[in-house]
DNA sequence: TTGAAAGCGCTAACAG
DNA sequence: CTGTTAGCGCTTTCAA
């Protein structure tokens, strides 16, 4: 691997020039040597090292992201737009699954700043908390964090409260009077955000809230029909189930299914996230969307506003948007 | 941030002394100088800066991954594989998208090499190819690849020939004759060892290989979704198709139900991967299971060993297990 | 416009 | 057992 000194002799000038033209630098150079440097680089495949040049100019070009679990389409998804945006900024990033557990967290977090990351984009699990608070150290001040947590970073927030509440209310407009939730994690703010709504819509139109119809399941589809199926053993079940993501909408289905129930005459089913593939599914499965991939997008761009000191909003919060497919209504979008 | 002088200075040793602990260095170090240098490192909450590190010993504890999108499950289960293996050894992984491009490929390489990465695990796309190999400069002996390339680098593979001659069979003997076949992407080994593996079935049971029954889709539902109406449109349709992987599959369900066919009684599917929702479709999927999971973390492992000199077998092959669900024959697993 | 030299924070000889 | 010192490859004053 040919280092700037190598560059520098073999272009008869000294490092400092070399430096000069690879980083363009405002400092001027002269039209020849330029080109004779630029030649040399070319020749000698040269590429400055990062490590080096992020040990001095206290940047690395690398941003993490911590997220639960890339397995789960959602994160998937914003990830790639997180990725996108990288891109094309020049940066690289380091991606980090924690399963919400906090001691993961805290280890991400650490590794990122050994590592000089300019930056977080953290997402799911807590990240207020003494503990992950602290480890952020010098970092703390470069984060930004997707979804509501009780702490002053700059976010990218969905209307969480405002998509449960749309789910519910069209499930109320379908006549649905007890409508189940199965909810994500506990420690979750998304969690009590959607919660939140589905209570809200309940008490605007008139509903009990019944702490039964109240399941929680971990996001995954297993979850869901574990959940589902303990619902509709009740001796008076619900007609409708609203479940957090659409994952374990999908599991929900699957057990109303096994219950010789029909969706949606017999149970409607919305879901939360607008994954990809609730379009294939049968029934389709109606859903609050949420721009998945716009949100790491904006996430990323955020981040590097933060990096680089531009001005900007340090909240984005973006709607949700009921899509009505047939697991809830029978005919089609 | 304090830095290793900070350290030495607070401990009254040398710097080198510091050093010597905090890497555990066979040098000797004397009980009372070590724990007086713990208790420093302690106090300042000191973290060794790893750009420094990485720049003198040469190694960043970093990997990079190489796939073409984060946003297929099948990726991302592998992604999650790599990940916790990296984890337990102590990589951290950066991650990068491709899509499949070539010159997205390369800048990923160059970034990686860049930031002197330690290793790369590269899958989907082609690695082999002068301008891609050149890339990769020193690290070329440094990458272990997933899926079969042109090329000798320590492998992770699949066999997906046999992996598509299950599935084929299983289709023949359960009296299909005619069935379709919805390929990937063109270029991609996996595609190619598929289809071969689909020509070998049908050959076995003297059946004719007809290209009118080959699509060619992109991995994404909506490619099978769109394929597989082209494949009933024909006069003499098919009543059995086989997918290269899941998604598509369940396009493909979709798309038939569109046209009014009934699966499995009017058209028998069979994906590839056995993604987690393959059993929450309805008809639950029958498919060719691929260790993901595994396969991600073997991969990782193998860098290791590589990285390491450890020694090791240069190709790791997973055998493919047919699961049969009802989307192929009308009774559950 | 160019170059010499001083580090960035760390490891690893080499001395003592 | 401990310290001094020479870099790793690069950027950036400061002089020339």
């Amino acid at each position: 691997m040919p280092t700037i000194r190598d560059v520098a002799r073999k272009a008869r000038v000294s490092i400092a020039t070399v430096s000069r033209v690879i980083n363009n630098s405002p400092h001027q150079v002269g039209r020849e040597t330029r080109e004779k440097v630029l030649r040399a680089v070319q020749e000698l495949d040269y590429r400055p090292n990062a490590l080096a040049q992020g040990l001095i100019m206290k940047r690395s070009m690398t941003v993490g992201i911590i997220i639960p679990d890339i397995s789960n389409p959602y994160y998937a998804e914003i990830v790639r737009g997180i990725q996108d945006a990288a891109d094309r900024a020049g940066y690289a990033i380091v991606l980090q699954n924690t399963d919400r557990k906090k001691d993961k967290i805290i280890r991400c977090i650490q590794v990122l700043r050994d590592k000089k990351a300019d930056g977080i984009i953290f997402s799911g699990g807590i990240i207020h908390g003494y503990e992950t608070l602290s480890a952020l150290g010098e970092l703390n001040s470069r984060v930004v964090v997707i979804g509501r947590h009780e702490v002053d970073f700059p976010a990218v927030r969905v209307d969480n409260i405002g998509g449960a509440t749309q789910a519910i209310q069209h499930l109320v407009d379908l006549g649905h009077e007890r409508i189940s939730f199965i909810n994500g994690p506990e420690m979750s703010t998304t969690s009590i955000d959607r919660q939140r709504g589905y209570k809200n819509a309940l008490a605007q139109n008139n509903l009990p809230f019944e702490r039964e119809l109240v399941k929680r399941g971990n996001l995954t589809p297993e979850s869901g029909y574990m959940a589902v199926k303990e619902v509709l053993q009740l001796r008076n079940r619900p007609t409708g189930v609203f479940t957090s993501n659409d994952l374990m909408a999908f599991g929900a289905i699957c057990g109303a299914r096994e219950l010789g129930l029909k969706v949606p005459d017999d149970l409607a089913v919305v879901g939360f996230d607008n994954i990809p593939l609730c379009t294939y599914f049968d029934p389709p499965l109606s859903t609050v969307e949420i721009p998945m991939y716009e949100i790491g997008l904006s996430a990323m761009e955020m981040l590097m506003d933060l990096i680089n000191q531009s001005e900007f909003d340090r909240y984005k919060i973006f709607k949700t948007r009921l899509i009505k497919r047939r697991s809830s209504q029978g005919k089609n979008t």
